[in-house]
DNA sequence: CAGCATCCTATATGATACTG
DNA sequence: CAGTATCATATAGGATGCTG
Protein backbone atom coordinates (compact mmCIF):
# COMPACT_ATOMS: atom_id res chain seq x y z
CA UNK A 1 0.00 0.00 0.00
CA UNK A 2 1.34 3.59 -1.11
CA UNK A 3 2.24 5.74 1.89
CA UNK A 4 1.26 8.58 0.34
CA UNK A 5 -3.23 8.41 0.21
CA UNK A 6 -3.08 10.64 -2.66
CA UNK A 7 -1.02 8.22 -5.13
CA UNK A 8 -3.76 5.88 -4.23
CA UNK A 9 -5.13 3.59 -7.18
CA UNK A 10 -8.02 2.14 -5.56
CA UNK A 11 -10.65 4.20 -7.31
CA UNK A 12 -9.75 2.71 -10.63
CA UNK A 13 -10.45 -0.90 -9.76
CA UNK A 14 -13.45 0.58 -8.15
CA UNK A 15 -14.29 2.96 -10.98
CA UNK A 16 -14.37 -0.73 -13.17
CA UNK A 17 -16.49 -2.59 -10.77
CA UNK A 18 -18.83 -0.19 -9.82
CA UNK A 19 -22.28 0.01 -11.51
CA UNK A 20 -25.82 -1.96 -10.68
CA UNK A 21 -24.59 -4.89 -13.18
CA UNK A 22 -21.35 -4.80 -13.61
CA UNK A 23 -19.94 -7.42 -10.91
CA UNK A 24 -22.61 -9.91 -12.33
CA UNK A 25 -21.88 -9.63 -15.61
CA UNK A 26 -17.92 -10.33 -15.61
CA UNK A 27 -19.22 -13.19 -13.53
CA UNK A 28 -21.28 -14.58 -15.76
CA UNK A 29 -19.13 -14.16 -18.77
CA UNK A 30 -15.65 -15.31 -16.37
CA UNK A 31 -17.29 -18.56 -16.02
CA UNK A 32 -19.06 -19.13 -19.25
CA UNK A 33 -16.96 -17.35 -21.34
CA UNK A 34 -17.80 -16.05 -24.66
CA UNK A 35 -22.10 -15.18 -25.01
CA UNK A 36 -24.51 -13.61 -27.00
CA UNK A 37 -26.04 -10.50 -25.66
CA UNK A 38 -29.40 -12.37 -25.65
CA UNK A 39 -28.10 -15.00 -23.48
CA UNK A 40 -26.71 -12.61 -21.08
CA UNK A 41 -30.01 -10.82 -20.72
CA UNK A 42 -31.83 -14.27 -20.13
CA UNK A 43 -29.11 -14.91 -17.76
CA UNK A 44 -30.27 -11.49 -15.71
CA UNK A 45 -33.32 -11.04 -15.52
CA UNK A 46 -34.28 -7.91 -13.89
CA UNK A 47 -31.59 -5.96 -16.29
CA UNK A 48 -33.08 -3.92 -19.14
CA UNK A 49 -31.95 -3.67 -22.22
CA UNK A 50 -30.58 -0.76 -22.65
CA UNK A 51 -28.63 -1.17 -18.75
CA UNK A 52 -27.05 -3.70 -20.31
CA UNK A 53 -25.26 -2.57 -23.14
CA UNK A 54 -24.72 0.42 -20.78
CA UNK A 55 -22.54 -1.68 -18.58
CA UNK A 56 -21.06 -3.59 -21.45
CA UNK A 57 -20.19 -0.29 -23.53
CA UNK A 58 -18.34 0.77 -19.96
CA UNK A 59 -16.33 -2.45 -19.72
CA UNK A 60 -15.33 -2.38 -23.38
CA UNK A 61 -14.48 0.95 -22.81
CA UNK A 62 -12.09 0.09 -20.12
CA UNK A 63 -10.82 -3.32 -22.43
CA UNK A 64 -12.22 -5.15 -20.14
CA UNK A 65 -15.08 -6.95 -21.78
CA UNK A 66 -14.44 -7.32 -25.47
CA UNK A 67 -17.39 -7.06 -28.44
CA UNK A 68 -17.40 -8.81 -31.40
CA UNK A 69 -20.31 -8.60 -34.10
CA UNK A 70 -21.08 -11.14 -36.81
CA UNK A 71 -22.10 -8.92 -40.04
CA UNK A 72 -25.41 -10.96 -40.31
CA UNK A 73 -28.78 -10.89 -40.24
CA UNK A 74 -30.49 -10.91 -38.23
CA UNK A 75 -27.66 -10.22 -35.74
CA UNK A 76 -25.32 -11.57 -33.65
CA UNK A 77 -23.00 -10.42 -31.14
CA UNK A 78 -20.77 -12.04 -28.63
CA UNK A 79 -19.13 -11.24 -25.21
CA UNK A 80 -16.06 -11.82 -24.15
CA UNK A 81 -13.92 -10.87 -21.26
CA UNK A 82 -10.48 -10.16 -22.58
CA UNK A 83 -6.92 -11.56 -21.14
CA UNK A 84 -6.54 -7.83 -19.31
CA UNK A 85 -9.75 -8.56 -18.14
CA UNK A 86 -9.41 -11.65 -16.68
CA UNK A 87 -6.50 -9.81 -14.33
CA UNK A 88 -9.65 -8.96 -12.40
CA UNK A 89 -10.70 -12.55 -11.47
CA UNK A 90 -8.84 -12.41 -7.96
CA UNK A 91 -10.28 -9.07 -6.57
CA UNK A 92 -14.17 -10.19 -7.73
CA UNK A 93 -12.88 -13.90 -5.74
CA UNK A 94 -11.27 -12.03 -3.02
CA UNK A 95 -14.28 -9.59 -3.01
CA UNK A 96 -16.61 -12.52 -3.11
CA UNK A 97 -15.08 -14.28 -0.16
CA UNK A 98 -14.99 -11.08 1.93
CA UNK A 99 -18.67 -10.92 1.15
CA UNK A 100 -19.14 -13.87 2.57
CA UNK A 101 -17.80 -13.31 5.89
CA UNK A 102 -19.27 -10.75 5.88
CA UNK A 103 -23.15 -11.40 5.68
CA UNK A 104 -21.73 -14.31 8.90
CA UNK A 105 -20.74 -11.53 10.54
CA UNK A 106 -23.91 -9.12 10.24
CA UNK A 107 -25.89 -12.14 11.42
CA UNK A 108 -23.85 -12.57 13.77
CA UNK A 109 -24.16 -8.98 15.17
CA UNK A 110 -27.69 -9.38 14.94
CA UNK A 111 -28.24 -12.00 17.28
CA UNK A 112 -26.08 -10.34 20.01
CA UNK A 113 -28.77 -7.36 19.26
CA UNK A 114 -31.74 -9.90 19.68
CA UNK A 115 -30.28 -11.62 22.30
CA UNK A 116 -29.64 -8.62 25.13
CA UNK B 1 -15.85 -18.22 -7.04
CA UNK B 2 -19.71 -19.49 -6.84
CA UNK B 3 -21.02 -21.15 -10.11
CA UNK B 4 -23.96 -19.56 -9.28
CA UNK B 5 -23.88 -15.93 -10.18
CA UNK B 6 -27.40 -15.27 -8.04
CA UNK B 7 -25.13 -16.43 -4.98
CA UNK B 8 -22.52 -13.86 -5.47
CA UNK B 9 -21.86 -11.83 -2.43
CA UNK B 10 -18.82 -9.09 -4.39
CA UNK B 11 -21.89 -6.65 -3.64
CA UNK B 12 -21.28 -6.75 -0.41
CA UNK B 13 -18.08 -5.64 -0.47
CA UNK B 14 -18.28 -3.48 -3.13
CA UNK B 15 -21.62 -1.46 -1.13
CA UNK B 16 -18.83 -0.74 1.55
CA UNK B 17 -15.70 0.54 -0.44
CA UNK B 18 -18.33 2.67 -2.72
CA UNK B 19 -18.56 6.31 -1.89
CA UNK B 20 -16.36 8.92 -3.29
CA UNK B 21 -14.27 8.72 0.03
CA UNK B 22 -14.43 6.05 1.61
CA UNK B 23 -11.05 4.19 0.09
CA UNK B 24 -9.41 7.23 0.73
CA UNK B 25 -10.84 7.07 4.73
CA UNK B 26 -9.89 3.07 5.20
CA UNK B 27 -6.47 4.23 3.46
CA UNK B 28 -5.68 6.85 5.84
CA UNK B 29 -7.00 4.92 9.35
CA UNK B 30 -5.34 2.18 8.06
CA UNK B 31 -2.36 3.68 7.61
CA UNK B 32 -2.31 6.08 10.39
CA UNK B 33 -4.37 4.69 13.07
CA UNK B 34 -6.73 6.58 15.40
CA UNK B 35 -7.41 9.92 13.94
CA UNK B 36 -9.55 12.66 14.93
CA UNK B 37 -12.54 14.13 12.49
CA UNK B 38 -10.74 16.84 12.00
CA UNK B 39 -7.54 15.41 11.65
CA UNK B 40 -9.53 13.38 9.07
CA UNK B 41 -10.43 16.22 7.31
CA UNK B 42 -7.31 18.06 7.11
CA UNK B 43 -6.01 15.48 5.32
CA UNK B 44 -8.59 15.47 2.34
CA UNK B 45 -9.09 19.31 2.14
CA UNK B 46 -11.55 18.63 -0.76
CA UNK B 47 -14.13 16.64 1.54
CA UNK B 48 -17.08 18.01 3.03
CA UNK B 49 -17.79 18.12 6.89
CA UNK B 50 -20.82 16.72 5.54
CA UNK B 51 -19.97 14.12 3.28
CA UNK B 52 -16.89 13.06 5.75
CA UNK B 53 -20.09 12.79 8.54
CA UNK B 54 -21.80 10.88 6.24
CA UNK B 55 -18.67 8.77 5.12
CA UNK B 56 -17.79 7.59 8.26
CA UNK B 57 -21.48 6.94 9.41
CA UNK B 58 -21.91 4.43 7.12
CA UNK B 59 -18.60 2.69 7.28
CA UNK B 60 -19.86 2.80 11.66
CA UNK B 61 -23.07 0.77 10.21
CA UNK B 62 -20.77 -1.46 8.42
CA UNK B 63 -18.43 -2.44 11.88
CA UNK B 64 -15.77 -1.01 9.57
CA UNK B 65 -15.07 1.93 11.56
CA UNK B 66 -15.27 2.91 15.10
CA UNK B 67 -16.22 5.77 16.67
CA UNK B 68 -15.22 7.42 20.24
CA UNK B 69 -16.73 10.53 21.83
CA UNK B 70 -14.92 12.15 24.35
CA UNK B 71 -17.76 14.21 26.73
CA UNK B 72 -16.04 17.18 26.81
CA UNK B 73 -16.18 20.57 25.75
CA UNK B 74 -15.01 21.46 22.80
CA UNK B 75 -16.38 17.53 21.76
CA UNK B 76 -13.13 15.10 20.81
CA UNK B 77 -14.09 12.45 18.43
CA UNK B 78 -11.92 9.90 17.18
CA UNK B 79 -12.10 7.13 14.42
CA UNK B 80 -10.11 4.09 13.66
CA UNK B 81 -10.46 0.95 11.76
CA UNK B 82 -12.36 -1.88 13.47
CA UNK B 83 -10.39 -5.20 13.95
CA UNK B 84 -13.25 -6.39 11.54
CA UNK B 85 -12.72 -3.44 9.05
CA UNK B 86 -8.76 -4.62 9.00
CA UNK B 87 -9.98 -7.77 6.48
CA UNK B 88 -10.79 -5.25 4.14
CA UNK B 89 -6.86 -4.49 4.08
CA UNK B 90 -5.87 -7.33 1.62
CA UNK B 91 -8.98 -6.12 -0.89
CA UNK B 92 -7.97 -2.19 -0.73
CA UNK B 93 -4.12 -3.41 -1.53
CA UNK B 94 -5.53 -5.77 -4.60
CA UNK B 95 -7.54 -3.19 -5.64
CA UNK B 96 -4.48 0.00 -5.43
CA UNK B 97 -2.10 -2.86 -7.20
CA UNK B 98 -4.45 -3.37 -9.71
CA UNK B 99 -5.03 0.13 -10.59
CA UNK B 100 -1.31 0.97 -10.81
CA UNK B 101 -1.57 -1.64 -13.62
CA UNK B 102 -4.64 -0.17 -15.26
CA UNK B 103 -2.87 3.00 -15.47
CA UNK B 104 0.22 1.49 -17.35
CA UNK B 105 -2.32 -0.07 -19.50
CA UNK B 106 -4.65 2.66 -20.63
CA UNK B 107 -1.22 5.05 -20.91
CA UNK B 108 0.23 1.56 -23.43
CA UNK B 109 -3.16 1.94 -25.35
CA UNK B 110 -3.08 5.74 -25.82
CA UNK B 111 0.44 5.78 -27.09
CA UNK B 112 -0.74 2.84 -29.59
CA UNK B 113 -3.35 4.89 -30.62
CA UNK B 114 -1.51 8.29 -31.08
CA UNK B 115 1.01 6.40 -33.39
CA UNK B 116 -1.47 4.72 -35.66
C1' DC C 1 -14.82 20.81 17.42
C1' DA C 2 -17.87 18.04 15.36
C1' DG C 3 -21.51 18.01 13.85
C1' DC C 4 -26.93 18.76 11.71
C1' DA C 5 -30.52 20.91 8.51
C1' DT C 6 -31.76 22.69 4.17
C1' DC C 7 -31.52 23.28 -0.48
C1' DC C 8 -29.55 22.19 -4.89
C1' DT C 9 -27.19 19.67 -8.82
C1' DA C 10 -25.29 15.71 -11.13
C1' DT C 11 -25.25 11.06 -12.17
C1' DA C 12 -27.13 6.42 -12.19
C1' DT C 13 -30.81 3.71 -13.11
C1' DG C 14 -35.32 2.50 -15.03
C1' DA C 15 -39.76 2.26 -18.23
C1' DT C 16 -41.19 2.37 -22.55
C1' DA C 17 -41.40 2.75 -27.46
C1' DC C 18 -39.11 2.31 -31.79
C1' DT C 19 -35.62 0.25 -35.58
C1' DG C 20 -32.00 -1.75 -39.15
C1' DC D 1 -31.38 -9.83 -32.38
C1' DA D 2 -29.27 -6.17 -30.62
C1' DG D 3 -29.65 -2.33 -30.17
C1' DT D 4 -31.28 3.59 -29.84
C1' DA D 5 -34.01 7.39 -28.21
C1' DT D 6 -36.79 9.69 -24.95
C1' DC D 7 -38.65 10.59 -20.64
C1' DA D 8 -38.90 9.87 -15.74
C1' DT D 9 -37.17 8.75 -11.02
C1' DA D 10 -33.87 7.73 -7.42
C1' DT D 11 -29.71 8.34 -5.17
C1' DA D 12 -25.14 10.45 -4.47
C1' DG D 13 -22.81 14.31 -3.74
C1' DG D 14 -22.14 19.36 -2.74
C1' DA D 15 -22.83 24.41 -0.90
C1' DT D 16 -24.04 26.93 2.79
C1' DG D 17 -25.58 28.33 7.25
C1' DC D 18 -26.51 27.18 12.00
C1' DT D 19 -25.40 25.00 16.85
C1' DG D 20 -24.33 22.56 21.60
Amino acid sequence: MEKKPELCRVEDALGILVGKWKPIILLNLLQEGTKRFSELKRSMPAITQKMLTNQLRELEAEDIVMRKVYPQVPPKVEYSITEYGKSLEPILEAMHEWGVKHTLHKMEKENQENIQ
